[in-house]
DNA sequence: GATGAATGAGGCTTCATTCAT
DNA sequence: CATGAATGAAGCCTCATTCAT
């Protein structure tokens, strides 16, 4: 009886697509933080990146290759991050570097806080391991290149380099996350000097 | 309400409480190793136990009560094999009595490895921090005053104990983790060697 | 190690099978008023009787037989407390025949208000109705002919005996349960008197 | 978790909202008919409806709350179709009026036989009494309130206005529901005149 | 006989994914 | 392109029934 009136519940938006994508990859990250990976549903991040449900799929074939774009994202991030730093190896002082590479790693840690807790919190479940143990196996690899390379240079004494970036990448990035699952918000500064501290012990001659 | 027929197709085995519990857990750990918390099912653990389904509920209230039990259990286990450690602080060599520890602590993780990743993935997700955080945080606070202890007996020089615990810590079982997720069997000696000689660096004078 | 303790939870009592099996209907009857005839469980019908899940098995072939034997009994009282006074019809007074079946109606649905209030539930129910629909047919057919005679008789006048009958028997039925729902304890003697006023007129001629 | 593929059989239709509430409303109630409240599954309700199962949950919470829904509806049908007949007391006469009222309750009863059978197996069960019996309680105040009007205005001659309100209330639904559960469709105008003749006998002076 | 641990069918509910609008 | 109603596979959990003790 009643002339159907016009509801629209959303304002349909449009906007180019890399943005939308970039929109619902953040939305997820904080709704993952939030909720879990396993407990959130397309429905939560959606919601949160103000978009319709079945607007997911135009950016995304699955949850799952949701994830392993925030994976992939995470680790070229990553690449970013600390490539520039092993283009400098050899090139300039040995414990300035290593300063600059700890100070960067610890800051990209703590800014990043959400998503290396989500990207760790899959890195161990079987299958997923992909990309990410690979990106780790490289960072180990470059930092172990680089201990050795300070070693033959005689600015370190390291028995075997690559545990030894293993443990602390592990050290750092670890104790990090730890701390944080207390709900603390680590002091930054303090947390750098420890970690400057321990990386200066481990390579020292 | 309709009549039920019950048809079992299994052998019926009775067994007392306490061990087909033990059974459940252990199933649940190595299922939720292979599948991952989140994609394993009841009924994949109780296939696994050799138990009919609804089984499972004559021990565990919910999934997730069993998770709960899983990390309770993993906690009184760990309490288990650190406090000893902690009750010879002070009455011996400061350096044995670090490297039995470090011994000890690798030996568990390595024996331990499948249960330590099951946990270590939950310990990230929300809520679900309570024991394990808790657990987490009474190892760091007896590590940290055995470093402490240590300190003020001349023993150790340290600048930060509570975060070189924090970071000795997550050095060893992060690293370890990590190169079980490589599907790599570490070598338990070559471990060995360099996590002690990691932490012998961080805490001497 | 320890050797297993004798652990009886429950006294295995003996008793001869028609009391387990009453002590079984009674404590259905009140497991069914408390909790629902579907929400209730036979752990919680065995538990009210103080009896082992299994022992219901040896008196019972399932659920719904426990549930036709209650209608049956049900039936069987029913029929019992009301044929005497079919028998009497034509033999005394009208009226004082009907005020002694109308007050012995009333106790009776007063007594066994659980028993009444549970047997209707199913009576509305598809196929449980075998019993019950026929216990009712003979009832409203007894009184119809009572009724019948009476006019015949000259002592009551009334048109429609058949849904004179069923009329009276809701009339009481329906309104006694009603009171009983609003967790009313309906007071007999108003309620008896409004019970026999409303006969006396309906039949009067 | 694991990648799901959607595989729909059935033709997506899209209806309005209310709507399809309606049509799984009344598809409950004629499965909750066929097969009794408690053997009836969502499944058969959305079968019967024409909908996938999970429709059912854009419209419903649970199967509890369609019960709910399903109880106030009727309610408020009720009251919708009583609440005339009571604006008129003392305006007209009173025994037409009366007539008017028996007529329209029995018309709506036969009309709504179904779910008025359906929702008196609930009426009984605990919990549930709330709206049912509030309702309940409503219509016999204002029959007992009206029945006392026409007392006071010499029409009727009444001694207890409430019983007999309850009284005629269930001697005509009882009767009635009695009659359909014999598989009978009983004979309106057979039954209509009954019906009267038992309320202007239950109230004559 | 009596018991309660064991069993699995089946119900309710969620949610990734699709598609009509 | 965007939306959200629609769908059904699949998971969790309950509980009538069985059977080893």
């Amino acid at each position: 009886m009643s002339v159907r009136e016009a509801t629209p519940k959303r304002k349909r938006v449009v906007k180019p697509p890399q943005e939308r994508r970039r929109e619902l990859l953040d939305a997820a990250v904080r709704v993952f933080a939030r909720r879990g990976v396993a407990d959130a549903t397309i429905g939560d991040i959606t919601a949160e990146a103000g978009v319709g449900k079945g607007s997911f799929y135009l950016h995304f074939a699955s949850k799952e290759e949701l994830l392993a774009a925030i994976r992939a994202g995470f680790v070229d991030e990553i690449v970013a991050h600390a490539s520039p730093f092993f283009e400098r190896v050899g090139q300039e002082d040995w414990w300035e570097l290593t300063d600059a590479f700890v100070g960067g790693w610890v800051d990209f840690a703590l800014d990043h806080a959400e998503m290396v807790r989500l990207v760790m919190q899959q890195a161990i479940t079987p299958d997923t391991q992909d990309v990410l143990v690979e990106c780790e196996r490289k960072l180990r690899e470059m930092m172990a290149l680089a201990i050795q390379a300070g070693v033959e240079a005689g600015a370190f004494r390291v028995i075997d380099p690559e545990l030894t970036a293993s443990m602390l990448h592990h050290a750092i990035e670890g104790s990090l996350q730890g701390a944080l699952a207390f709900g603390e918000t680590p002091d930054r500064d303090r947390f750098l000097a420890a970690a400057r501290d321990l990386v200066h012990r481990a390579l020292a001659p």
